[in-house]
DNA sequence: CTTACAAATGCAACAATGTTGCAAATATAC
DNA sequence: GTATATTTGCAACATTGTTGCATTTGTAAG
């Protein structure tokens, strides 16, 4: 609560009722959020213009940071550690289609070809989460 | 040429001018393409509805893969290697944001949370390609 | 090579989403 | 509390995703 009226001040940005929402869904969620699901889970139905500058600005400020999936979805989640690594790794569940943050991977010793400088790392990996995995769900891979 | 025909046939897919046209531009990019940049490089401006569903057919056969960049860019690229490893690895040049595809790239002995079963790993390296590392360029760092 | 059927295309229409200007409402600093 | 800078809601419009349908084109068979 407190937590969020910091990030707000420590990124120059106005604690707005929006704002404060928007990032508490994000820092109860376990997983990173579409737009429509932060959307739907506001308290009140503020405009998507809003939103959608508001999630902007959290970008800029590096507040929060994107992750591309296949077909275009994009899903948010606040940048804890954003700046001790320059890799981020999420993990993509296939049946319930959740994405988590994973941490501690490393891929410093990748072999790029001759002249290529690598500054960031997104790696997604697809497959089963804990909930959805064959030992303990009988049709997860329903989905895809 | 004769190549192209073949890929259709093996996806059992009419050899249409356009969906030549399109496996023709991109076997010839080195870099993945956006849906646009394709379209721009077709001798014939074909309606946008043909390709977009050439590219959702194209992806339906794994004739071609997706890689989603942040900001929801998507990009096509010729699926060569697809069944051998469930490793897709890219480089994305942040100067001039083109994408390259990396191949040699093993994530094995990745540690996942206890209940994690991973199958496929989307990789994506940002940085400077060769012909954008600072010691080739003296502006390229201008994008991004 | 023609015919007959299946598939692909172009076009129009509409939905969903990205994006902006601007006036009203709200937050921040004094 | 007042003045100023921001943010919001709303409307408008651009762009992109998506589909139905009539027309055209490709494919396979004769």
């Amino acid at each position: 609560m407190d937590n969020i009226k910091q990030l707000l001040a420590a990124s120059k940005m106005a604690k707005t009722p929006c704002r404060v929402d928007m990032l508490h869904i994000l820092l109860d969620s376990e997983t990173a959020l579409t737009e429509i699901e932060i959307k739907h889970k506001l308290s009140y139905d503020y405009d998507r213009a809003t939103i959608f500058r508001n999630l902007r600005a959290f970008l800029k400020t590096g507040l929060l940071h994107a992750i591309a999936l296949e077909g275009g979805e994009v899903r948010y989640q606040v940048s804890e550690s954003r700046l001790q690594s320059h890799v981020h790794a999420h993990f993509h569940c296939k049946a319930c289609s959740n994405l988590y943050c994973l941490n501690a991977v490393s891929l410093d010793k990748l072999n790029l070809p001759e002249g290529f400088e690598a500054e960031e790392f997104d790696l997604v990996v697809k497959g089963f989460c804990e909930k959805c995995t064959p030992e303990h769900a009988k049709h997860p891979r329903s989905a895809n």
